[in-house]
DNA sequence: TTCTTATTGTCTCATTTTGTAACAATAATA
DNA sequence: TATTATTGTTACAAAATGAGACAATAAGAA
């Protein structure tokens, strides 16, 4: 689950007590909202990828190395959304056997056994620039959709569920879906993307008259693509003044 | 700045370790927004109302807590808006100094000179029920007008922005300015709320229509107040479906 | 080549929401 | 009894939104 750098550090030391960070990346491909889970070594288990926090770093900064790490990209929107502080939300079964999966075996009081609290972060990717790299534990970093995930370990599945919610808040209080979508993009592909995190239908020419009246898409050129009818625009966010 | 049981609690035993909560507590009065400040004992110093998370409490659990043992009041509306997480936000003096205002010489490895990273919480009471009560380390807990405060410790004037700016965008999702005003109030009143807490006026009549249109406004009885003119009717909050 | 088809961009009109003002009602005071 | 300040209601213009009509057009079919 998370990315200690040295997986066998007997006490955490060099980083935060108790505190982990839970990432929800997004990305957008085929119509599809997905985001990257982590397959962790020997034991099908999957799970948001997450990090903890070091001494000298800043919270934000760590969950911009986090994302990092697992997307090879810099500069991400990233923003945080929610603490998930339940007493409960920890089971030491669960990590113990992710331990015993990569080869290690801990005593009772081994420091990733004790309670955590962890700050979700969620991040909005291009999908076709993102190079899925599994951490220390794992055997797989990928893209699920998010309409069939996998099982996911602890409250990764609310953590989720609370990550698509604030998405979804945000999405028309800033222009932040853009950053699904690579450089370029048609009037369609963009409702697809709003139709499919709201998850509902929005009205076609309603919709674009919205888009551009909000004076942020730069029309570039027509699209050639292999379809039987007329040749939609290609846009460009244009970051405004 | 928080709660420990016992002040002198050498190791921070029976919380968890460098994790702090503050609270944003407001209240509304003569029109005015209001938040709760502590004055620490001997320093002149300034802060948000905080605490610390035991080891057997929910994170949201320990927020109720703190804010009843400010307030006297339970089933407070209560919202987690953010986490404070630089590695600047500590600074070891400020923290040396009110231990030295309670009499406390600590060493340089004390627990509460490590740093911290805060949840911050915002709470939403009825000003005229509160009963502010100062914390061990306190002085005393009393109302500063928003628009006044006194200088505060270490980054709390940031998590009062923060939590104002929250505040600000959620107040026309959901329906939690009721939360600030007394069990009747005039449309007046609500108005003046709404006034204070988005920094702008906003018309009468619309603001009438909109409020009504929701339904969730009971309309009880005039009030006979000592205007020279028409008496305005009470309204009471009323749950809804 | 010409016709058909699917999708796009634009335009139009009805409906709803919002902004703004006018006006009558009325409780205290002069 | 008249005045005054504020409230509740109604009215109307302006703007935003919902929903459809229609021409434009790129590719494939005939």
């Amino acid at each position: 689950m998370h990315e200690p750098p040295h997986p066998e550090n007997p006490n955490g030391k060099g980083f935060l007590p108790g505190l982990a960070m839970d990432a929800v990346i997004f990305g957008f491909h085929q119509n599809q909202l997905k985001i990257l889970l982590l397959e962790y070594h020997n034991t099908g288990l999957f799970a948001l990828p997450g990090g903890f926090i070091k001494d000298d770093e800043n919270l934000n900064e760590a969950a911009d190395r986090m994302v990092t790490e697992r997307t090879g990209l810099k500069e991400v929107y990233l923003e945080q959304f929610y603490v998930f502080g339940n007493r409960d939300r920890h089971h030491k079964d669960t990590l113990r056997t992710i331990l015993k999966g990569n080869g290690l075996t801990v005593t009772d009081d081994h420091w990733l056994l004790r309670r955590f609290v962890s700050v979700g972060y969620y991040a909005l990717i291009d999908f076709t620039k993102a190079v899925p790299i599994p951490d220390a534990f794992s055997d797989s970093c990928d893209w699920y959709d998010l309409g069939s995930l996998p099982p996911l370990i602890l409250d990764h599945r609310h953590i989720v569920a609370k990550a698509l919610e604030t998405l979804q808040t945000h999405l028309d209080r800033k222009l932040i879906g853009f950053n699904l979508l690579p450089e370029t993009f048609t009037m369609g592909e963009l409702q697809n993307l709003y139709e499919t995190i709201l998850g509902h239908k929005l009205h076609r020419t309603g919709f674009q008259r919205k888009m551009l009246s909000l004076g942020v898409l730069e029309r570039i050129a027509k699209k050639w693509t292999g379809g039987a009818h007329k040749a939609p625009y290609l846009y460009r966010f244009s970051a405004g003044s």
